[in-house]
DNA sequence: TGACAAATATATCAAACCGATATATTATAA
DNA sequence: TTATAATATATCGGTTTGATATATTTGTCA
């Protein structure tokens, strides 16, 4: 089959937006990308240099002082790359919740294990609620561009998403204490 | 770092609901578990013969005919590790939705392809839908049972959010269109 | 009945990816 | 001044995926 490395298009798609370095991919992926994709050091290093072999990445070096420091732009061959995989229908979308797996497998602790589980789960969310609330507030004074448009929309996912998993929190305590108490 | 091999625990968990076969394990990962985690052939007999050698496991021959069959049980060790394991707080819920990726980097390729990814992951939302409500509806018949509570505490956590990602849908939907006409 | 597809069942391999770590420099704060 | 955090590249082992190989049995439909 075709190349199905998700990661390629990940790093393509961060230049195509500005030229960056290695390290700077990294945390885009922790900040924010994080609510919906993921990427480690052993995997970005390794692509880049892939990726400049097969001429979608132009690497320049931008050392200042005695630090070291690569710059990577996308050329046209790597945004072809881009527009290509961007245009396919997408290939999977996946959870992988320990949360649920520890909730789903709890018969063996009882509900007072699988309730704090959700409760650990339910202060996790609130967080990440505080900091995408923010994120939308900053980008809806930046709407105009195109590329905040389409950042927007995902931390709107996010947002719904959340809000979701608080109102599931609250509705399985309820349901648990019903259970506990007969 | 401890033993953070995650299919170890979710073989564990299959079979501390009852023993079976590593195929009946694959079965479960693509139709139970397939909303919060999934699982290959790859990972699923290797870890299976790793957990017989830790003795977590233990393995018979039950074939009938000429069909090969082999049925695994949890041992009390094995029970204890799943136990230890189901008390520990959750190291990771992790999200990898492709749609989201294609959306974010969906500069490159204008807001129509943004529209198309949007209005497919709504087709699949639907059809989830359709599924979690069918087994909502069957386990509430069964609610007694410990296992079939658990159960359906996660099945309840994905209609929320697949409800919830469909209001998403809409919204996102409406979004693009106001921003095309301007 | 015979033929073909689907389901049952185990197993392995390359490629992808994560998490941790090594290394070294510069900026910051106590 | 001196420790800690941040910047920056790179690699390694272990985990997991996705695809495939192999073989038998069950179900379907002409």
């Amino acid at each position: 089959m075709a190349n199905t490395k998700k990661m390629d298009y990940v790093l393509l798609g961060l230049l195509s937006h500005e030229p960056m370095t290695g390290y700077e991919m990294k945390k885009r992926l922790d900040t924010t990308l994080r609510f919906f994709w993921g990427g480690s050091y052993g995997s970005i290093y390794p692509t880049l240099n892939q990726l400049e072999k097969e001429g979608k990445v132009t690497k320049e070096d931008t050392s200042s002082n005695g630090r070291e420091k690569l710059s990577y732009s996308i050329t046209d061959c790597g945004k072809d790359a881009l527009i290509e995989w961007l245009a396919k229908p997408v290939e999977k979308d996946e959870l992988r919740y320990e949360t649920l797996l520890k909730l789903f497998f709890g018969n063996e602790t009882g509900m007072e294990g699988a309730m704090e589980h959700i409760e650990r789960f339910e202060e996790k969310c609130r967080d990440e609620l505080v900091v995408l609330n923010m994120f939308a507030e900053n980008l809806e004074q930046y709407l105009e561009d195109d590329t905040h448009k389409h950042y927007y929309l995902t931390v709107k996912f996010g947002i719904k998403t959340y809000e979701a998993y608080l109102e599931w929190c609250r509705e399985a305590k309820e349901q648990i204490k019903e259970w506990t108490k007969k």
